[in-house]
DNA sequence: TTTGTATCATGAATCATATTCCCGCAAGAT
DNA sequence: ATCTTGCGGGAATATGATTCATGATACAAA
């Protein structure tokens, strides 16, 4: 038998159903198409999102988006994305203000090395967006290859450095921001363009043309071609623009991150094959030294970091 | 020992540690100026609000404000009240378009009763504050003295009605107001106001000036003098500048909300003490029918005819 | 000074809720 | 058909928020 309460709960009126992940939820909803990636974009599993989801309409009764492809949402549903793109960068600011007063205004700095030129092409966009909500952070970029960049954080040269790998170094934490893949560049008429995926024995008899840098930075030579014993003719270009044009050239191969050269593909300017059958996959990480990552500068750029690689660039995966 | 964690934890950047509740606690603070005020406005004990502060200043490495009478934000508690006002007001309207888009637009009706006039002082402001919110409800007043207004809702007179009692109705809800005290009023010159505070026998030489209610509804006569077996003269009058004028007059005592003659009190029209040494204290509750109470437009009602009640009135306090 | 009253802080216990894990189901894609 | 992928939902777990019980502190009154 059920006894109805007698009372009205009015505390109700201050329940946080409707709460700031709910709106963070319809915005990675809306931007990203799917529950699956929403999860991924806000560290949750997509079972987190959709008992959110189903919690939420349940409460007000009413459905948020259409469950088919492409995902649309309700009037509902863009009632919260408004109010979402309406609230949440007040609330964002609060909170770096927040962390701006609790270290007493003294100003971050960001002296940014990267391993591979080809960064920059993501890099620039993101330090911009930074440089909005961060006005006095002074940001540098430290130029020149370096044997172990993650050294410079020791020697106090930079502060933060963007490698292919994480190591174990004391005082250092890293960051994943993304993987991608890495493709083999020929020419358009190149015999191997006929097939679906080179192996490393394809590469024998060709050139293969790469950065200037030592071999345990490219993941082509270290990952592939030496433990197959294989070591090609080399040639070295400095910059993206010219690697592509000496392949376009019939000057030799190369292997360079899907997302630098997408717009070449795109010209079809040359001819991208994955390599080997799973493909070549890379991530790319933050390092810093712990002292300086725990600040709110800090984890805010490589947010930024992040959230600007996955908006700018196309065919990478979250990493880890 | 101790293992650092190699990985900066980026999802920290998602966290909520900054949340909706966060802003009401600092507004229900600095509004209420303690944290135990600041928790039985929010229907939560004292422990849980001086825990989430401590979380939160932790959190920030801030002290959000001066632990001292008076209570005193600092910049950052100011930061944080700042960005409450600006941004509940719009949470709040979007739930409750929310809950309008959920009950497809059928708007609500609120034919309110109530059981003693005096209650129309704090009544209208808060009407006038919900209608701001909720312009297609239509708000009506049910008038005249009625013998049970619980039966009113049974009628479908009327949709609420403000009560001094919770009884057990079938299909009704209560849910507390608050509860305020009744002193007893005479003229600057009664020779009671020497007494610091009043029993049954000193109303038994005097005349007993009430409203036109029947005795079960005045409390006085319910609580105090028939338990004693007092019976005054009596005399009615129906509005309540009207008893003042008749007590300040010598023409007899009442018995009147605390906040009802605050302002005669302080302009020295007359004066009031306490019945019994612990006070006569009454509660105000509202009734409704179970289906209408579910409502979100009804729920938001009575939040506002609390909200508006502790805003408005002085010396009350709150109810269960 | 003492006593009482009110407020806040704090640790432990408890309770509530959010998230994950795991599986089934349905809808394309191969 | 047979995978693959994404979603929903139950049960278990992890996380967290709230309360309870208590002690410390400040202030007012005795």
């Amino acid at each position: 038998m059920i006894q109805t309460n007698c009372f009205l709960k009015l505390h109700e009126i201050y329940s946080y159903m409707l709460a700031l992940k709910h709106l963070r939820l319809i915005e990675a909803l809306h931007d990203s198409g799917s529950i699956t990636r929403a999860a991924t974009r806000l560290y949750l599993t997509q079972s987190a999102l959709s008992h959110q989801l189903v919690a939420l309409e349940a409460h007000y009764g009413v459905s948020l988006f259409e469950r088919a492809r492409p995902l649309r949402l309700t009037p509902a549903g863009e009632l919260l994305l408004a109010l979402s793109r309406e609230i949440m960068p007040r609330i964002d600011a609060a909170k770096r203000d927040l962390a701006r007063l609790a270290e007493d205004n003294q100003p971050g700095k960001l002296r940014i090395a990267v391993e591979c030129h080809t960064c920059y092409d993501w890099l620039m966009p993101a330090m911009d967006a930074y440089r909005a909500h961060w006005p006095e952070v002074e940001m540098d970029l430290v130029g020149g290859f370096h044997t172990d960049p993650v050294m410079l954080l020791d020697e106090d040269k930079a502060d933060l450095v963007i490698v292919s790998e994480i190591g174990k170094h004391k005082g250092v934490v890293f960051s994943p921001l993304f993987r991608y893949e890495m493709l083999a560049l020929m020419a358009t008429a190149h015999p191997l363009a006929s097939k679906p995926c080179l192996t490393a024995r394809d590469f024998a008899n060709d050139t293969l043309i790469t950065y200037p840098a030592p071999d345990r930075l490219l993941d082509l030579v270290r990952r592939v071609l030496k433990p197959a014993g294989i070591a090609p003719e080399r040639r070295q270009a400095e910059l993206t623009v010219a690697i592509v044009q000496l392949v376009a050239s019939r000057k030799g191969l190369a292997a360079l991150p899907a997302w630098a050269v997408q717009s070449y593909l795109e010209r079809g300017y040359v001819v991208a094959r994955p390599i080997t059958k799973r493909g070549l996959w890379s991530g790319l990480y933050t390092a810093a030294r712990e002292s300086d990552a725990v600040r709110a500068y800090h984890k805010d750029f490589v947010a930024t970091l992040r959230e600007q690689a996955f908006m700018t660039l196309t065919g990478i995966e979250p990493l880890d």
